[in-house]
Formats: C-alpha cells, structure tokens, sequence
DNA sequence: TATTTATGTTATATAATTCTAACAAGATGA
DNA sequence: TCATCTTGTTAGAATTATATAACATAAATA
C-alpha cells in the first residue's frame, strides 16, 4: 500500500494541487488522485515531484504491506 | 531521461534477470526492458527493486535532461 | 555434442496511469 | 453578496507499463 506525505509537503510549502501539477508537468487531478491514494505514480513523476521538494523519493513515498 | 545502474547492481550481486522478476514479481522481459531502458518503471516496480538491493531509489535510477 | 541457462527481441493483449472536460462545493476576500 | 481560488469527484479517451507467448542466440557445462 502506498503512503504518502504530498499533501503534507504542499502545505509546508504553501503550494496548491494546480501549481505543483504545473511545475511537474501533469494535471491538477493527477496531483489530487495521488493524495488520496487512487493510484500509483510513475517513477519519473515521483522523481519530479522530490525534485520541486528538494527531498529524497522515500521521503515523500513509502510503500507498507498492506493495512 | 532514465538512466539505470540495474545491471550493474545484478551482476554486483550475481543475479539474472529472471531471478530477480520473481523477486519483485514481474516478468523476466520487463526487467530487460527497464535495463535497455525502453520504458520508465512504476514507482512500485522501482521501490521493489532498490529493496531487493538494500540502496535508495535514486542509487539505481536517475533522470537527466535528454543526452 | 547435447543441454541448460541467460538474455535479446517482437507482437499482441491487458491493466493502470494520466489526460480531458465537466460540475459541485467550501473558503476567502473584495 | 459576488467573485475567485482550491479541492473533490466522475466518466471516458489516450497513453504507457506490464503480461504473455514465441523464437533466436550465445555461453556454460555435462
């Protein structure tokens, strides 16, 4: 199961979905789905996303055993 | 673009493709694919595979602007 | 030599991500 | 109140990852 700490990320930075969806090159609604755990993300978008962070992939995405 | 350290970690650690598939549960050819880098993996796919070798994600993949 | 192992490669199918477009609703601020 | 910003949500299309099934070949080894 993948955990992830985007939303949190977003709001340290006071950045919303839209802008963060800009800035990686994909859509508002692919920024939401992620947060809310509809799907998993592409390795280059994860890479993107830890980029605009500035913070290691694992820190932004952890994968548990289910839950 | 997706440069891979894939089989160079395989061969540090004297593992086929195929043992290695099984590992992270896909195909032999995917694995292949990813090392001759004709396409980008899911997050799954990358967290799994730098598992098996015990290194971060970004140790064995990494994105550069074109080349 | 014969056989097994490892990898490359390709074509088609399936599953998942992502795009696109749309509507709704709460929060905020003019 | 009215407008704007942000997020949720959904349905269908488009794209991409991955599965599946073949066949080929080179290396290792019995």
């Amino acid at each position: 199961m993948l955990k992830t700490r985007l939303k949190e990320f977003r709001a340290k930075h006071n950045m919303s979905q839209e802008t963060l969806a800009r800035l990686v090159g994909v859509r508002r609604e692919t920024i939401g789905h992620l947060e809310r755990g509809n799907y998993n993300p592409s390795l280059k978008l994860a890479w993107d996303i830890s980029k605009v962070f500035n913070v290691s992939i694992e820190e932004i995405f952890q994968y548990t055993e289910e839950e």
